[in-house]
DNA sequence: GCATATTGACAATGCACATGTCATTATGAC
DNA sequence: GTCATAATGACATGTGCATTGTCAATATGC
């Protein structure tokens, strides 16, 4: 688009974004999630039990948004409450068997999908690319904050 | 995150898209422009003259919000509209003077950050990171198309 | 010339998230 | 222990992006 190949690779990042999003939830449609259940669970499977503001911390919303999303899964009995040591009144949050399971076979499908799409890519690229992404997301983050 | 480069790679897309964004709105402050109507300035900066239907093929989104986009441009002095000679109910749309300019400072602007924030990045390795989240991106979509 | 497609305008709606507020309870300093 | 302060859940409302639906006006292709 532009002749300067690191300005397109920031603006690629909505569509690939958009195009990822899409595929997940294709994927989902037959599990009963929604793309936001879908991410309390990776959160939890991912780091363990956690209670809703650390989520939010987590995915960098706030935490009145995560309240929602979690009571969705408490209601659908993918999650449930345990009694926090460090604090009553926020319990942590723990799969069920249910719910574990089934976060289990969502992100193994999708895992798989993409390295069948990515099957041909050069993965010492693929892992330079992911490097330099991470590189360009931390600066342009550090960057909006020094002026806000 | 997970295992996967190619995985976490993807879900790179949504914090780079979102700091770019923040990004671009920041520099946009004390332009007067919104993000939508940089869009619209950035299609016709890029493509020449279109039609509102031509911005919304090319960005992927609805005429109708297109229309919103542009209308604001225009009521901002940014676009003009001129006869269309291919149809005469659809006016085609031109950057004005003060459009052209403005949208060149900006684009120069972002441009100019990018390459400061990347400048210590791999050239060759950012293009393989660009050639590799085009590939992506593609395979993602028409995967969702093939099974709609 | 007439059926069909485009376009612009406008209204209604959905969705993801932010913001504000309140009551309840924890927590930490003393 | 007491008390000010902070954290949490619940709820209500607002906002921005974008979709969907609809209509009338007009073009276009046959």
């Amino acid at each position: 688009m532009t002749d300067s190949p690191l300005y397109d690779l920031v603006w690629m990042s909505r569509p690939l974004m958009q195009a990822a999003e899409a595929s997940v939830e294709k994927g989902l449609v037959d599990t009963g999630l929604t793309v936001r259940m879908r991410a309390v669970l990776e959160m939890l499977h991912a780091h363990g039990d956690l209670t809703v503001p650390e989520i939010a911390e987590r995915l960098e919303i706030k935490r009145q948004y995560v309240q929602l999303m979690v009571n969705e899964t408490l209601a659908a009995g993918l999650t449930e409450q345990r009694p926090n040591p460090r604090h009553k009144r926020s319990p942590r949050l723990s799969l069920t068997e249910t719910g574990a399971r089934l976060i289990a076979e969502v992100i193994a499908r999708e895992l798989a999908l993409i390295e069948r799409i990515g099957a041909d890519l050069d993965p010492e690229e693929v892992t330079a690319a992911l490097r330099i992404v991470r590189a360009l997301t931390a600066q342009l983050k550090s960057h909006a904050e020094e002026a806000p």
